[in-house]
DNA sequence: GTAAAATTGTCACCTACGTGACAATTTTGC
DNA sequence: GCAAAATTGTCACGTAGGTGACAATTTTAC
């Protein structure tokens, strides 16, 4: 039998050309929806928005709401999230500045499955569902857009879950950083970041990260300790850095290191 | 502090309407395209298609390839899969008769991320990515459909990813086959299956049960055996019939049992 | 139809990670 | 600015589930 016609259990990696090109996707899952658009699209969108403040930590939905609007992220940073019958939270996504989010519920008539809260304090653009459809329906090209960045979601989905089914909680947290750094570059960082040194620009506590990564709290902080001590990441004012790219790109290679 | 306002690390299930609605949110992802589509649509889409066959577990395209094709089932079943860096396959989604699948890699450059291979006898329409980006152009009512199943996706796959992050190994099989149960309703089960009994209709090793779960082979083997001895699985020629699927569904809500 | 290959079932053993607990420190609300 | 709450760091201990191994059975290829 052909080895590449089929593989039913587990196969020598390199049998196979393993895309693992983490940076890339996420920039086209994070894109700035906002910014894509042209002048009179971008008018257009939001002379039917309304806008809204979000104090840190203050819920924008819940699961089970009614409400379907859709959002583009002004400035700040939304955390969408779930929580399980057992009463564990997930973290599925953060979006950021000129990102839109709540669209993948629009079609969908039994209101919101997910959670959304505001990260830190946050500005948020919010449009009815309907302004939206319209809008969509009269600029096909935003609508394109609009494709591209949902396909990108679903192809970031399934990078994280191939993650989360195969990898151990240290590789896990070395891609959710790397993942991290990429989505929020946008937004500045304060501190001077030294030579190739990327920034986890998000407020997380170990919590947080535990959420995002299905782990436990204890074991993300024992691993980042461990991560620090190496010289891998540090703290610059209370978020991280990624000191050394490589070293943590050549973790993800090994995986299971 | 409102209890409701934020929540960082677990809190009780019931502070939270918590959406387990496993199969309401396949049917949408699972989605027939075709049959969805007027029949002026459908004539328009498959006279710029070509029709392939498939062996059973002949690959369609692999990760790194530069085809860019949109694919449409017309019968059978398509598995597709990544490789991880450590050579570990995991199952992201196997697609049905009438469902669309590759939509997500269209508007991407750089080649497939994924794999795709016929999980039995198949046949597909492939439409080039040229064609498909002019079909929808040209008819907006199909373009907003392509969003719907996006959408569709998106939420299938966060909704996949609680439960990997979430869930033991028993739960993840449990509410596998509740969705494998929904998604492949469409295909006839041959058996007759008894009184509000759900078929799986899919061809699935333990191996490839592991696989979509992100367990061991051993492990779904033995939970496998247990939930047959309790009775709320059996087999019927060589697939899973769920006998009582309130008894799983109850496994779910009591998760951790 | 038969040999080879794949799958299932079941061990014994091991380890990565979860859990609970608690002290030290930092952040937040008022 | 102070008290309360949240977060971090680090234990010791328990366990779900991974691993390797092997026999029994089923499926596949020719």
């Amino acid at each position: 039998m052909d080895p590449l016609v089929y593989v039913s259990a587990n196969v020598r990696a390199n049998d196979f050309i393993s895309i693992d090109d983490g940076g890339d996707a996420w920039s086209d899952a994070h894109a700035n929806f906002l910014s894509s658009l042209s002048e009179a699209e971008t008018c257009d969108l939001l002379k039917c928005s309304r806008r809204q403040d979000l104090k840190a930590r203050e819920h924008l939905f819940h699961a089970g709401d009614r409400s379907n609007d859709v959002y583009i992220v002004a400035g700040g940073c939304i955390r969408l999230f779930q929580i399980s019958s057992t009463g564990k939270e997930t973290i599925l996504w953060f979006s950021f500045p000129g990102e839109i989010f709540g669209m993948a519920e629009l079609w969908r008539g039994n209101g919101r499955q997910i959670h959304a809260s505001a990260n830190e304090a946050t500005q948020v653009y919010s449009i009815s569902r309907k302004d939206f459809t319209n809008f969509l329906g009269a600029h096909p090209e935003a609508a394109m857009k609009a494709i591209g960045i949902l396909s990108a979601r679903v192809r970031a989905f399934g990078y994280v879950l191939v993650g989360l089914a195969s990898d151990n909680v240290k590789t896990r947290i070395a891609r959710l950083l790397m993942r991290l750094a990429a989505a929020s570059s946008g937004t500045r960082c304060c501190a001077g970041s030294g030579e190739g040194e990327l920034c986890v620009n998000v407020r997380l506590t170990h919590q947080d990260i535990a959420n995002l990564i299905g782990a436990s709290r204890q074991t993300v902080t024992t691993t980042l300790v461990h991560l620090r001590k190496q010289g891998v990441v540090r703290m610059v004012n209370h978020h991280i850095h990624i000191v050394q790219p490589d070293d943590l790109h050549h973790l993800l290679e090994l995986s299971t290191a």
